[in-house]
DNA sequence: CATAGTTTTTATTGTTTGTTCACGAAACAT
DNA sequence: ATGTTTCGTGAACAAACAATAAAAACTATG
């Protein structure tokens, strides 16, 4: 239910149409845009867990587009490209992709590979893919959050948020970071959505949501997880 | 000014010669193993920045080593094959490969996927910068600041003035300088401001705040904290 | 296209923090 | 010593910030 979203920017309908249901299949959520433009404007109002972007486009070339997504977001960006350039693909990593796959490509390594960078952003460790913080158990790969072992029904933007708490244990996180990465770049200033969002998931994960314990506000400031 | 370490397991000495003198050209420090079991022990007694491994090794299988060097170490390991087959690349990446590169490789697009690599796991654990004054613990990257283990709870703007103070750390600050810092310039002649903060402050973090020894008066003049 | 689930707005109440003032204590100058 | 300046501290108030419920708008899905 809780499934990690991915976003494609490519021109090619066929291309897009064979990688959403290779990503559906795969249980994620896809989000699509048809040229460089639109993909820009849907990773900022909507930053997705993963953007698969053909260097190839229309309006504007991916190298671009990719330079500037950089600017803000810092979770994969997998090239896709039917150029098999030595230099091209140079330039792609150093200006920040995560990898770069050539055209045409092998859908179950393409898999792998987003599964790879995916888990390499939340830094998790193979071993231990399962956060415990007292009576909260997160596991980050099948997303699935317990509370004494029972299965919480949280939304994918409570998900979201809890995890991005449960990777910055004992850090102060800001207002304005947290609504960047869960919201995206525009929201910085809608603290509100924070108070509605943080008030629900402490309904949901703390014994007494007067007292929380898990989420400690920094008031002035943000939020802390402990 | 770079040398960054990286280990090669690859037990084909052409290959290894060839890696060594791309990978010294670019500036990096080189270690080689022969074998598997040779690579484990190197990599256990000098853990490199990132390590390159042959999959088709004679002693154990390259799948295996990966898998025992990923119980411990969690830098990047790209993998590098003759085989061009997709399970091979599926089943490594899932065991925490970061990269898998195919022989023939070509040189540069190698040495840009090792920066890449590189890149990401340094941008991780970039962290701590922790001051330790004493009993006084405080944590600029998580904005923490405990007194004996105990997390202190600081509004914002103790929280500025305590850091101000701590980054000049046995400098006598004036009131305007430390006035002009926390509040901005217009309130240079608040000094009041600074007095109540003080008080605050020494309540908080001081032992007998009537005889305070972390923020010492300098009268007439400002503050020292040591 | 209806409905359940989710997100965004709006409104209200409660809490925390910053600012100001008053007054006694300490430091300083003569 | 005595008066003068500088400090420390508690309390009161206003302003900023936070929590929460509930309604409205939106989305996904059958």
């Amino acid at each position: 239910m809780n499934k990690a979203e991915i976003l494609i920017i490519d021109d090619e309908p066929q291309i897009r149409k064979l990688l959403r249901i290779s990503l559906e299949s795969n249980d994620y959520k896809v989000n699509q845009a048809s040229s460089g433009k639109e993909g820009l404007i849907i990773a900022a109002n909507h930053p997705p867990e993963l953007i698969l972007l053909d260097i190839g486009l229309p309006d504007k070339s991916g190298h671009e587009i990719l330079k500037e997504l950089r600017e803000w977001y810092n979770k994969p960006i997998i090239i896709l490209s039917v150029q098999d350039n030595e230099n091209d693909i140079i330039g792609a990593l150093d200006n920040g992709a995560t990898d770069y796959i050539t055209k045409p490509f092998r859908t179950g390594e393409l898999m792998a590979r987003i599964r790879s960078a995916i888990r390499r952003t939340q830094n998790i460790d193979l071993n231990e893919t399962i956060i415990i913080c007292n009576d909260l158990q997160i596991d980050l790969v099948s997303r699935v959050v317990k509370k004494d072992d029972e299965i919480l029904k949280l939304t994918s933007t409570e998900y979201n948020l809890l995890t991005l708490f449960a990777r910055n244990e004992g850090k102060v996180l800001t207002h304005q970071y947290i609504l960047k990465e869960i919201w995206g770049v525009g929201y910085q200033t809608e603290t509100q959505y924070l108070r509605v969002f943080v008030a629900q998931l402490r309904k949901k994960i703390e014994e007494n949501p007067n007292n929380p314990l898990h989420i400690i506000t920094e008031s002035g400031v943000g939020y802390r997880f402990s």
